[in-house]
DNA sequence: ACATTAATTAAACAATTGATTAATTAGTAC
DNA sequence: GTACTAATTAATCAATTGTTTAATTAATGT
């Protein structure tokens, strides 16, 4: 159960040693703080999970508050990476439907990370103010600039806000992921990789039916 | 700042005054609890807020998970109540588009009905068995007879299963009230009623266009 | 009038939680 | 080998929070 394997072990260890308390608790806390958010998860909770004490946590991240920082920036950031390197072909011809498929994909294969993104940065009024603007605003920049290509190569609708589609697009990846419980309770569908890649293809039909391409 | 009024009044009260307390109990309650959920709001600022003991929360709603689901209780009711009332019309020729605007407008009134719902139902394990498929499922379950009824009639594409139908439809309604703080961040428009009419607007263009009707 | 009853209060309780501290242990440098 | 330093632990602190309790007060019924 719980991964307490060094009873009476203290001292300076050696520094792969030191990487590697410092990593466990990143890494439990990453998996709690996902699934239950910040409020839900204790210190001690996180700490015995990763077979350390509590006090180790202010140790590497001077409190709960620095540890939950950290992972939730290191989240972002791998998550961000994943689509931004994808980013000519997202501006490109077709990019609409790429973008779509991406992003439906990475929320797919991590289903905590929209509730956790929304509960955490979107509702959270105490987080470093750079934050909200930061990294939402690195994926709407990037499907902004998506969206008004496709719009002048005449694949969207030329005459909404291109701010609106943005939302729309946005709103057709992610929604699915935030509403998880309540699709699987009141539908007949599973929220998981297949269910992931119909919609992505309902989606863009959506998007492109129509359009003047 | 505080409504603290009778400063030593105690003793059987009229049954006026009785209800007066409960209902200034459940008022506060449901401003607090809507502004910033269930967990980050104490019993005591509730009864402060409200110019009662923290006691009389015990008293009338047996401690502070009945007053949030007594409020919450009310609260979707009311809600539903108002889409209901509309249910024909919405079934019948052009309801998507009065589904829209309706659900539209009625998140742009209160906007804080979205975040709530989705943080203390959507992903809340603790509630009542029945109170996630209850109150989302009402709702569903009107639109997805509107739907049917719409892709029977033409005005809808007839391809997509309804249910991907549903989800889109719903995911346009509430997206940008659940987003609101980052939309506001990001782009220059302002969450407000004249931007629920456009975004209404917008959205019933995206489904009713390209339909064989 | 008088006992009864319901509402209300102030105070305190018990549990939880994030954080701190002083002691302890083992590597490291010289 | 001795002094030094960094990691780790166990214990504790201080604050917060939901809830309970015993006392108090006034309306009500008879």
């Amino acid at each position: 159960m719980d991964a307490k394997v060094p009873q009476k072990r203290a001292g300076r260890p050696s520094d792969d040693q030191r990487r590697e308390v410092r990593g466990r608790l990143a890494a439990a806390a990453r998996e709690l703080f996902g699934s239950r958010g910040f409020a839900a998860v204790t210190v001690r909770e996180v700490a015995q999970h990763a077979g350390v004490t509590p006090a180790m946590v202010n140790y590497y991240f001077r409190g709960k508050h620095g540890l939950f920082l950290a992972v939730l920036e290191d989240l972002l950031e791998e998550a961000l990476a994943g689509m931004e390197a994808a980013g000519e072909s997202i501006t490109g011809p077709g990019g609409i439907r790429i973008y779509l498929d991406r992003h439906v994909a990475l929320l797919a294969e991590n289903p905590w990370v929209a509730p956790l993104i929304y509960r955490e940065v979107v509702l959270n009024p105490d987080l470093p103010s750079n934050f909200v603007a930061h990294f939402p605003g690195r994926l709407f920049g990037l499907l902004r600039r998506a969206v008004v290509a496709a719009q002048r190569r005449g694949e969207l609708d030329p005459e909404p806000d291109a701010d609106f589609l943005v939302i729309s697009i946005v709103a057709s990846s992610v929604f699915p992921f935030l509403m998880r419980p309540v699709i699987e309770t009141l539908t007949a569908h599973t929220v998981d990789d297949a269910f992931a890649r119909q919609w992505a293809s309902h989606a863009g039909r959506m998007f492109y039916r129509g359009a003047a391409g």
